[in-house]
DNA sequence: CGTCCAGTTGACACCAATCAATAGAGGTGG
DNA sequence: CCACCTCTATTGATTGGTGTCAACTGGACG
């Protein structure tokens, strides 16, 4: 069973739109699951591959990647908690390989739940699978957000960008966006993210911190000037609305 | 009603897995929709706007785009005949805001559906919902693949990348890929969609051509060595896949 | 106290953007 | 039917943002 006192978190990644706990219950009751805990570095799916579980990210970071055979790697998204991962898996053939390889970032506590339970739950809960598939559009609109990015913005805007986005998922959406928070992905993991070098990742954001205006330190990111740091990066979190 | 007659096209989009199109009858039959003719350049969807309808692309082009403040534009998806539009929109709040305008290339038939309906069936027919949750399973490998190309690939690559893709995604699966197809798409729209300039492409495409690999001249796609194009593009179509 | 990895900084090269100009292709009206 | 206009395609010259290569620093950890 789910534990349902770890709260809203995740309650946020399923049932966005619910009203009641008593609602979440109803479905989130009939999805059976199991509690582990990870180590950094593991890798929960691999790409190609297609007997991976589908996972609900309860506390830690984790990101899907791709490595390309020129020895280039693009991550593809970030996941933070309440998260979910691989749940689209529930529609599709059984055989479908993985699109992306996904990997934890520091120690990671998820709930992984059996892609066939998953299945046949999906067939007899409506509500089970709307939520589902609300959650997937918010995904398509976070990834269409950063192929903007990657497309047509500067490196300054592609940085601050991440960072305010990053700072939006990570807060509670009741008490508003926080300004400093702890995120444990390096270097260069955003640098792949977003289709930059580490070096220039690295030189733009000393531009940042210079311009007072954002600050990524020890494992922490403050934003110093959320205001024009929007202005530069053209960032509207529209997009990142649960509902 | 939707007109079953459109054939294997339209049941693409909505279907992929029905083995019978007594299947599909089921709940496309409950899938009540308007059919319409559009002209080229027709706004189907405002970015931003909450009152648009979900499109089942019958016939012709389409693509959805952002413009940013700076004025430039990307292009965050290519739509063809079979392909969804908006169906996402079925899971989230009635006033969630398009995330992008969708424009019509070429005249277009669609097959519009109404939002309310579109979510009082999907609360109903589970079936439905999955093909759905499916088909945007399918978008969203896509975009991931495009970001994929964004962030780490040339100019060369993408631009291989993208014709192959288009490809397949015209061809019918039965009859294999085919290497010649129509396409209205303009090097505008196509610098756009692979966050190049129109005169890189330009140049690019001659490239591909006196290479022998690629050819794109009036309205009409080309592909002359899909191996080699493959090879130098690393396009694997598994991504593509209906199931 | 050496090793390793993330982060930092500099010099240089290059891919692709920008600016500028022209050529075609398709449509429209006189 | 031709002149004209607009949009798309094409090509050249130049610039610039970002990648690459290389070296060094600093902290974490055994």
């Amino acid at each position: 069973m789910l534990d349902l006192q770890t709260g809203e978190n995740l309650a946020r990644g399923l049932y966005p739109g619910a009203a009641t706990s008593d609602e979440r219950n109803l479905a989130i009751g009939s999805l059976d699951c199991t509690h582990r805990l990870y180590p950094s570095d593991t890798e929960l799916i691999r790409y190609g591959r297609s007997d991976y579980f589908a996972f609900i990210m309860e506390k830690g970071w984790a990101f899907s990647h791709r490595s390309l055979k020129s020895g280039s790697r693009q991550v593809t998204s970030i996941y933070v908690a309440g998260d979910l991962i691989g749940f689209s898996r529930g529609s599709r053939a059984e055989r479908h390989p993985a699109d992306a390889s996904v990997c934890t970032v520091g120690a990671a506590r998820v709930a992984e739940v059996e892609p066939d339970l998953l299945k046949r739950t999906l067939a007899n809960q409506p509500t089970l699978a709307q939520a589902i598939l609300q959650n997937e559009a918010r995904v398509s609109a976070i990834l269409q957000e950063r192929l903007i990015c990657l497309g047509r913005r500067s490196a300054r805007s592609r940085i601050g960008h991440f960072y305010l986005e990053l700072s939006v998922r990570v807060s509670n959406a009741d008490i508003g966006f926080t300004n400093r928070f702890a995120c444990p992905l390096s270097q260069y993991v955003v640098s792949d993210a977003l289709g930059l070098s580490a070096e220039h990742l690295n030189r733009v954001l000393r531009q940042l911190r210079l311009a007072r205006l954002l600050q990524v330190r020890n494992g922490h990111v403050e934003i110093l000037d959320r205001h024009r740091l929007g202005e530069l990066s053209d960032f509207d979190p529209g997009y990142l609305s649960l509902k």
